[in-house]
RNA sequence: GGGCGUGUGCCUGAGCGGCCAAAAGGGGCGGACUGUAAAUCCGCUGGCUUAUGCCUACGCAGGUUCGAAUCCUGCCGCGCCCA
């Protein structure tokens, strides 16, 4: 069904799009294709590259993915590009160690995990929603056609890249092949006839080399619209996985809303303008402390952000429960249980060491040693500061490494 | 292809042939204080059911030594210079 009814004008889908950019290649394009698509009834193509090798998104990813939310929206066409072909190199951003090459199936479980976690944040119906693999064309090409490609591109302009110029400069390798990436990428705007990409502020360069490859093939160059990189928990690095400082969006409701309250008072701002849908006023009267306690307007971030993933009921009760747990001193609600095998038992007692270890709490008993040495443990009630000790497990007691980790114990029967 | 240099724990980065599980900083974890914020302070930061014990670790493989992260040889990776 090609029924797309733009019920919304271009000047107002204009301000809302170019909204918590971080740039936008440019502006004047944009309204204009908005106009133009607007006119003809004509939804844009806006695309995205994925990359099958990360699947697991956060909220970091949900900048790109939520901006990318508001075309569709408006009417407007996401084309997801899995990048099938593309990861095989491994985009040369940042990246020291060449990736391991993914087997088909791997892909193709990598792109569901992905899919689906987008799909929290996308509109997932047919007619907004295109997904493509980029083998389908890179693959066909044999080295000549790759020859051509490499000729719509200089040493020198190449070298413009933030990431190969500090990398040449340092001294360090840059390989032939890592040149291709941005050209591939480029390759996949001209084939999907994108009128728009969207991507992270690393991503400037490829996004850009694909405006280049579609002039060059006599079509309009597609816009490009950069987000700016979402600041990790930790208040310094950006969101990644493998920096362990990001809130995934597939996370459970409370651990979503605790992280959340973990970040510096510092990065509400951008988190307010990057990961909630509030206005330029309501989010400058949450962040001046002399209006909101810096805690409130944690707390109505954190409720946000959870809504989008989960509901807003969910996102109330672990507001709640975080209030009972840290605020309180309780117990959570909830407790996970863990089930302890009575065959680790001794005289109906288990030494605590075990037992954290057990838990999934430590990764080693020395782990568990300092945990219990450095005053962290409590059980039953009662905190543990001897390594030796041995515990009974009565009454489903509960476990609490930690402020985070807490689990009840449960015996199963031998 | 040749010459020189370099390779240490999560990261940066010290390291005299024994006192090195390896300085220091960062990061991380735990504790105090708090708002699971910031700042500050304290402790921990290879593994092994704590053991003046054992095992694994200083690119890889050998060698010299009573003893090597430290010396030698070869290999591998990286860099620079020359061709």
């Amino acid at each position: 069904m090609q029924t797309t009814i733009h019920t919304t004008a271009p000047e107002q889908q204009f301000a809302t799009l170019i909204a918590a950019t971080d740039n936008v290649y440019t502006p004047a394009e944009l309204k204009q294709r908005l106009i133009d698509s607007a006119s003809a009834n004509k939804p844009l193509r806006v695309k995205l590259g994925m990359d099958p090798t990360a699947p697991d998104l956060h909220l970091g990813h949900a900048v790109v993915l939520r901006k990318l939310r508001q075309f569709q929206d408006f009417g407007h066409k996401a084309v997801l590009i899995v990048g099938d072909f593309t990861a095989m190199i491994g985009d040369p951003t940042g990246k020291k160690k060449t990736r391991p090459v993914l087997s088909s199936e791997q892909v193709q479980q990598n792109a569901q995990t992905y899919f689906e976690q987008a799909g929290k944040i996308l509109d997932t119906s047919p007619e907004r929603l295109e997904i493509r693999r980029n083998s389908e064309w890179l693959a066909q090409m044999n080295f000549a056609d790759a020859l051509k490609l490499a000729q719509q591109m200089t040493v020198a302009r190449m070298l413009e890249r933030d990431t190969f110029s500090e990398r040449h400069k340092a001294g360090e390798a840059i390989y032939i092949h890592e040149f291709m990436y941005p050209l591939m990428q480029g390759w996949d705007s001209v084939m999907v006839h994108a009128d728009v990409e969207l991507g992270g502020t690393d991503q400037t360069f490829n996004n850009l080399v694909g405006r280049d490859l579609q002039i060059a093939q006599g079509q309009k160059p597609q816009i490009v619209m950069i987000m700016p990189i979402l600041t990790g928990t930790d208040g310094h690095q950006k969101m990644s996985k493998s920096l362990g400082n990001y809130v995934g969006v597939a996370e459970a409701a409370t651990e979503q809303f605790g992280k959340t309250m973990s970040i510096p008072d510092d990065l509400m701002p951008q988190w307010f303008n990057l990961c909630t849908p509030l206005s330029a006023d309501r989010i400058h009267s949450l962040i001046d402390p002399t209006q909101t306690h810096p805690r409130e307007a944690k707390e109505v971030l954190g409720r946000l952000i959870v809504e989008q993933f989960h509901s807003a009921p969910a996102a109330q009760s672990a507001a709640e429960d975080f209030r009972r747990r840290f605020a309180g001193g309780e117990l959570p609600s909830e407790i996970a249980q863990h089930v302890i095998s009575a065959a680790l038992l001794k005289d109906g007692r288990i030494g605590v060491l075990t037992l954290i270890k057990e838990a999934g709490f430590a990764p080693s008993t020395s782990e568990a040693r300092r945990l219990v040495e450095g005053g962290g443990v409590i059980f039953a009630g009662r905190k543990i500061s001897n390594p030796k000790e041995q515990l009974t497990l009565e009454g489903e007691p509960v476990l609490q490494v930690g402020k985070r980790r807490v689990c009840r114990v449960v015996m199963a029967p031998a």
